[in-house]
DNA sequence: GCCGTTCGTTCGACAATGCCGAACCGCCGG
DNA sequence: CCGGCGGTTCGGCATTGTCGAACGAACGGC
């Protein structure tokens, strides 16, 4: 593994590893930067000074740190997804009247992503707020496994194998078996949950969202355990996310109508 | 001009320029991008794959789009910014209590840079909401021109000298010296008004926030000039947006106290 | 069902250019 | 005044980014 012989241009790899590990370590300057990633100074410095004549770093004194223009080119990647117009509407009718907090997520090189997320009037601990932005592994969270059930085995397959099955709680699914299994059970019941296997404590309900054949993403409702259990999480959210998705797919309908 | 001899890396540079038009073109394919950049089809298929690889870049069928990584260090970028935390609470009850919508706002290489914003109840023409990361001059807004009010005379040369005064209304300040003289009386004054000077019909009121020495942002209340006009826009919002950046200095120095 | 077109992709070879070490400069503390 | 520690500049060698040409797959019209 990590061939990647491909004809790769080596220093656009080279500088996102510099912008990561410019994130990693909340900025830094031209020498840490050269320790950390055994590179020489002076090629550490061109990186740097040509990434800020473009205007993607800043420079703080004596340290460089991420500019906003990836904020510019993130917001438009995500307002380019159609699940956000499409679920915002129904997904915030679902966080008011239930107090939850509300997830709108897609798959984005085999990771789930956080396109939106909103609280209800239950503020919660800070711990389950969502970040706009975040990547998570998909087999943990309830978002992720909607998505991989709308995916064929194939697609899944793939992705397993690029990023693994990495253990977050006792309760985090890590075997393929039991995923595939997992995933043919939602396809039957079209929700996906989410019981404690990426956070103590946290359980949530999902399910995907499509557009035409295509899935685009998923939406989800998640709060603590001890508020989400019994009927209320077993049968009242899954009808509700599955009214959502209704209401939902008929706007997509609607809005691009015969398509 | 467009020296650039200095010593950059050419293909990140060139990296960068695929993804603006990338995103220009809202996705796009090999040939596409290569005839409209004057670049080798194969040269720019290198280029796609390398970013494809990295994670930057999704393929949908034969068009390439922006990855959601993006998103990532966007993300980050702006959270890292102290006027975020520093002005939300605040800025976000005079959102309330007028109803108007409200920014966060700072500069990145010589841009106003929108990090948040807020709706009021009186929800307004699309127009006038604000897209988070979108990249505006500083000139032709309230935000803006705080902050250039809050920087030396120096900066503001040099900003002004490497992005022009565009035009963008008959009010836009478009000469230096009208700049200057209207950036002594925001510094007298302590707030900043946009009257139309960027998008006819619309006005605001904002003001710096500064962290000890540091000017780190701003915030704005924007509105329709309908509304915006008379005492309230003389008086009463300069006298709130005032009162909301007394509290956020008062809390930001509690937060980081002696420091 | 074939041929023409158009797309993304592969490959080889040359010259441009990314890369490094060494030297330079400005700042700070002793 | 001096040593150490940052960031920055510069020259030259070898790497590697670049392009043209050729390939394969998908599509559509005669």
């Amino acid at each position: 593994m990590a061939d990647d012989s491909s004809r790769k241009i080596k220093s656009i790899a080279a500088s996102y590893r510099i912008v990561g590990k410019l994130q990693a370590l909340d900025g830094a300057g031209v020498t840490e930067l050269a320790e950390q990633m055994d590179l020489g100074k002076s090629t550490v410095y061109q990186y740097l000074s040509t990434l800020h004549d473009e205007g993607y770093v800043v420079k703080r004194g004596h340290t460089y740190h991420l500019g906003l223009k990836y904020l510019h080119h993130g917001m438009y990647a995500r307002n380019e997804r159609p699940v956000v117009d499409l679920a915002q509407p129904s997904l915030e009718t679902l966080v008011d009247e239930t107090g939850e907090v509300g997830w709108i997520t897609c798959e984005d090189h085999g990771k789930l992503v956080t396109l939106d997320s909103m609280v209800g009037e239950h503020d919660i601990n800070e711990k389950f707020r969502g970040q706009v932005g975040n990547r998570e592994y998909l087999h943990a969270h309830a978002g992720g496994k909607a998505i991989l059930a709308a995916y064929s085995d194939d697609r899944v397959t793939d992705i397993v194998e690029s990023h693994g099955l990495p253990v977050y709680t006792e309760h985090t699914i890590t075997d393929r078996e039991r995923l595939f299994d997992e995933l043919d059970r939602i396809r039957e019941e079209g929700v996906a949950f989410n019981d404690e296997e990426a956070i103590r404590g946290y359980r949530a309900v999902s399910a995907a969202v499509t557009q035409g054949e295509e899935t685009v993403g998923s939406i989800t409702i998640g709060g603590p355990k001890n508020r989400l259990n019994g009927e209320y999480y077993q049968e009242e959210l899954p009808s509700l996310i599955r009214g959502a998705i209704n209401e939902i797919e008929l706007r997509g309908s609607v809005e691009s109508p015969w398509n």
